[in-house]
DNA sequence: TATTGTTATACTCTATAACTATA
DNA sequence: TATAGTTATAGAGTATAACAATA
């Protein structure tokens, strides 16, 4: 009752980083759910939209609008795919390629001010602990 | 442009650990936003209703709707702060701290469970060093 | 029958503007 | 003139339901 909840830390602190990386994306006309789309696109290979949803947690309907915008910006391609004519082959362009590129310099300089307080000992050992909890998480 | 940003690993766990916060809490009737006001003035002397909303990040005009629930309640109280008028001295009712106690324990144990694959030093360096960047980011 | 993508609609949450009472 | 609280309204974001194409 005392001591501030763990929840109140982590929402803050993810809300802090987010804002600051809407405001670096805000200059490719990116937003941080933008920025993961194309982060998730350069890793992999094709998509469809479905499984860019789920990997996102974005509704299939919401993905729609999104992948409509990156198409329009000309950063996204969809394409049929042969294999099941329903399906949506989505991959970068080659221009969505440079622009991942180039915002993922200033998501790295955004965090990198973020954690800029944290030596790096304790950096990898946020990140090992992170990435623990994740694992833990993902098993349940 | 390969690791997954440190953004999404904080949104995806603050999100996670906030979703099975409201779970727990929803037996008390409550969201997490809830219990963060009844944490608030639990731990505080009275407050406006403006100052709570700053505290939290509310706009003032959705902590209206906020404290009427908890009012209608019975866990928050309303009163004229003679000092200024104008202003509301927010404070918990005998049945708002019982409350606040009980869910206080149902919010440890999720915190519990959600750190279950950290041991006890690394929980103490992972609160530490969220802790070091809520302080580095206070003071910009 | 089930699934992918799509559209339209409803719903929730939050912000904006305007009002009152106090200062 | 500025501020605390309130209300009503508008806007953004998300979910729900229904449909067409394909499996």
């Amino acid at each position: 009752m005392t001591e501030p909840p763990l929840g109140f830390l982590m929402s803050h602190l993810a809300d802090v980083l987010r804002e600051r990386t809407a405001k670096s994306l805000a200059d490719f006309g990116l937003s941080p759910r933008d920025y993961g789309i194309l982060w998730r696109l350069g890793g992999h290979g094709p998509l469809s939209q479905r499984e860019l949803g789920d990997l996102h947690h974005i509704d299939r309907t919401s993905v729609v609008a999104l992948v409509d915008r990156l198409e329009l910006m000309g950063l996204v391609a969809r394409a049929v795919d042969p294999a099941d004519r329903r399906r949506h082959a989505l991959t970068l362009t080659e221009r969505g390629r440079a622009v991942l590129a180039a915002s993922s310099v200033a998501v790295t300089r955004v965090e990198e001010e973020f954690l800029a307080a944290v030596d790096a000992p304790a950096r990898q050992s946020l990140l090992a602990t992170l990435n623990a909890v994740l694992d833990h998480e993902a098993g349940r």
